[in-house]
DNA sequence: TATGAATGAGCCTTCATTCAT
DNA sequence: CATGAATGAAGGCTCATTCAT
C-alpha cells in the first residue's frame, strides 16, 4: 500500500541531503516497507537488516533519510494518519444537511479504519516507543480526526438541530473515533457477524440515537 | 499494586520449583514488579536485569519460576484480565432487576477500566508479542468479559424486557467492553472535562438509549 | 549397563559422607546414570541437573558424593577403564600357549572394545576435560591395558619363540590397543561387511602376521 | 598455523558479506585462531569473546561471517581435512609401481598425521558437537581419505599384484586410516622410542606384510 | 549520494555450586 | 544424610549505528 507523506514530514525529520525530491521519494519508500513490516513483525522485531533488504537499499543509504530508527517509526505513524485524514478531507462538503454530513462523514470513517485495521492497531501498539515530542505530533493528528466530528456536530448545534453542550460534544467526538477503532480491535470477532456496511449502520444508529435522545426537543428533526 | 494470580496460571507456565506455595507467592512478586516496570518502559525496554534487580532477586532465580521472558508477559496479561473479572464477579449477583445489573456491570466494569488504565493500555501494545498459544488464552479472557455484558442483555431479553437479535446483542456487548477501554484511551483528554462518575454516567446513557431505541415496543419499561 | 567402581576411587575423590559402603553405592548409582547421559548428550551438554533428576536424588546429595562436575567425569572414565580391565584379567590364565594366550586376550580386548564401543569414543571426546592430575590417573590406565598386551609378547619372546626388540614390542602393544578402539571408531563402516568375530579374525592375522614377519626365525612355530 | 579453506566452504556457510575475497580472507583469519585455541582450551572452553579477542577482531563482526558457533567448528574441521586431502592428493601420480604409490601414500599420510596430530585428536573431541548435517559432511571427507588407500590397493588388484576380496581392502584401507590417527594418540608414549619416520618404517611393514600374507600367490612380486 | 563492513553494548538464558533447613 | 531454593558469573548472539570508500 502507498502511504502519504506530507510535506511537514520532510521537516521535522532532518536528513543530510539536499534533493528534497529525493528525500521525499526515498521515505516513501522507506515508510511503505516499513509499514508493511511494522505490522508483519511489529517494530522492534523489524531489525534495520531486514528494512533495508526488503527496501532495496543500503544500510548507509536509510541512515542518510533518517538518523534514528524511531524517526521510521514516527514517518510510519504520521503516514497512517495522513491517510487517514485525507479520506475524510473529501467527504466534508459533499453533503449540504448537517446530519447527513455527519453521517457520511462517520461512514467514510469507518470505511478507513476498516481499511487501516491493521493500521490502527499498529498505532496502539507501538505509539508509545515514540519520543515524547513525536508522541505529541501524534497526538495532535489523533486530536485534528476527532475535531473533524466535533466540528461537525458543533455545526448541527449551530444550526439549532441539536442542543448539546460542549462537554457532551467532546465526549461523542472522542466517542466515535474509538468507535471507528473497535472494528479494528474487534474485527476476528465482528466479521462473523456483520460486513463492514452493516456495522457502520449498526454504529450510526448507536450514534444518532445518543444524539437524539440526549437532546429532547429536536429529536424529531433528526 | 497487588495483583491477582489465579491457580491455572501454576500451571500453565513450568517451574522448577517444588514449593507450590513459594510459586504463587514469588510470581506475585514477579507480576506486581513487572506489571509495573513494563507499563514504565514498555516490555522489550524492561531488560530481566533491571526486572530482577527491581524484584530483588537474582536472574537465575527469576528463571526458576518462569522459563521464558514472555512467561512474565503473559503471566502479567493474565493477571489484568484476573483482576478485571474479578471485580465484576462480584457485581453479577447484587441486584435482581435485570436492567439494574447491567447498569451496576457497566459501571462497576468502568470503574476496573479507570483504575487499570495503564494496564489496559498495556495490554493493546503487547499483546501481540505473546506465542500464538498465550495469545488464545487472553483473547478467552478478553471474551468472558464481554460474555458478562451478552449474558445480562441476554437475561434482559429472556424476562421479556428487550426484543434484540443475537446479532444486535454481540454488538452491544462487545461495543461496551472497548468503550470501556476508551476511557483508558482518552483519559488525558477526558479528564479535562469529565471525572470518571460522569463519563460513566454518559456512557450509560449511551448504551440504554440504544438498547431502548433498537427494541422499539417494550421501550418504556427500560 | 552397571559399572564397576574399583575401591581405589573411595579414595581418589573425597567426600563428607562417613558410610563407605553408602559412598560406593550411590557413586555407582551416579555412574551408571553418568555413563548413560554422557554417551548420550555429551559431557558438557549433560547438566548436573539432568544427571540428578535422572538418578532420583537431589543436587545436594550429589554434591555429598562429589565436589566437582569432573569428579563424575572421572569416576566415568575410571569404571570404563576397571570394566574392560576386568574383563581381560579373567583370560590371562586361561591357556597355557603364549600364542593361544595372545590370541586370547586380544579376542577378549576385541570384544570388550565391541561392547563398550559407546563408552570407548566417549573416553576420546572427554578425557582432555579433566584436570591433569586426573588426566594421568587415566593414561595410567591405559597403560596398564597395554601392558598386558607388551607383557604376554614379552613372554613369548622369553620362550624363545619370538625374537623382537624392545622397540618392535612397545609398538606392536599399543598398536593392538588402538586396533581395539579402531571398531569403535569404524563401526558404522565396519559393520556393513564384518561381524565382531570376522574384524576379530581379521585383525588376529594382521598382527600376528606381523609378529611372524617380524621375527624370521621362529615363523614356523608360530 | 595456516589452514587451507577450500571455495565449498564459502557455500555452505552464509554470511552477511558480500565480498567473496573478503569473506575467504576474514575465515581464514577465524579458523587459524580457533584452531588454535580450540586444540588449547577445548570448544566448549573456548568462549565467542576469547576467539575474537584473540583475533582482532569485535563480536559483531565474527558473527557476519557466520551465523552460529558451530559454523566455526564446521569450518575448523573441515579445514583439517581439507589440509590432509590437499597433502594427499600431490603424492598420487608421483610413482608409476602401485605398489610404490601405496608405500609414498601410507608414507605422506603418516606425515600428516604428525604434522596434524593436535588437530586430529581435535576432531575426535569435537566432532560430536557439530548437527547432523555437518557430521555427515565431515564423515564424507574421512571417506574421501580412506578411499585414497582402497582406490591405490584396488588399484594393485588391478594390475595382478595382489588378489584380496572387497571385505579385505575395505579392512585394510580403514585401519591404515585409523593407523595414522594412532601416532597421534599415542605420540606421549612413541616419541620416546621412535621418530616418526622409523614409526612410518614399521607401519609400513605391518601393512604389506599383510597384504603379502593374506594374497598368497602373488606374494613374491611384493 | 550510496555502499556495506565493522562495531560493541547489551540482551536473554544456563548451570555448577552453595547452604539453610 | 538429604533436600532444593538461591545464586551470579559467563555464555552466545543481535542490532542500531558509524564511517571509510
Amino acid at each position: 500500500m502507498r502511504m502519504t507523506l506530507n510535506d511537514s514530514d520532510v521537516f521535522e525529520i532532518s536528513t543530510q541531503i539536499k534533493d528534497q525530491e529525493l528525500v521525499k521519494q526515498r521515505r516513501r519508500q522507506i515508510v511503505d516497507t516499513a509499514v508493511k513490516l511494522f505490522i508483519k513483525h511489529g517494530y522492534h522485531q523489524t531489525s534495520t537488516r531486514l528494512l533495508t533488504r526488503e527496501i532495496g537499499i543500503s544500510t548507509g543509504t536509510l541512515y542518510e533519510y533518517i538518523s534514528t530508527k524511531v524517526d521510521v517509526l514516527y514517518l510510519v505513524c504520521r503516514a497512517i494518519y495522513t491517510d487517514v485524514q485525507e479520506s475524510l478531507e473529501n467527504v466534508r462538503s459533499s453533503s449540504e444537511d448537517a446530519k447527513g454530513v455527519l453521517k457520511e462523514i462517520v461512514r467514510e470513517y469507518f470505511y478507513v479504519c476498516d481499511r487501516l485495521s491493521d493500521h490502527i492497531l499498529l498505532l496502539y501498539q507501538v505509539t508509545h516507543f515514540l519520543p515524547k515530542r513525536f508522541q505529541k505530533k501524534i497526538l495532535d493528528a489523533e486530536l485534528e480526526i476527532t475535531q473533524l466530528f466535533l466540528d461537525t456536530i458543533e455545526q448541527l448545534k449551530a444550526e439549532g438541530k441539536l442542543d448539546l453542550d460542549g462537554q457532551t460534544i467532546n465526549f461523542i467526538g472522542h466517542t466515535i473515533s474509538v468507535l471507528g477503532h473497535t472494528w479494528a480491535f474487534r474485527r476476528w470477532y465482528f466479521t462473523k457477524y456483520f460486513t463492514i456496511e452493516q456495522y457502520i449502520e449498526k454504529q450510526t444508529e448507536f450514534i444518532l440515537g445518543f444524539l437524539a435522545e440526549e437532546n429532547i426537543k429536536p429529536v424529531e428533526e433528526i
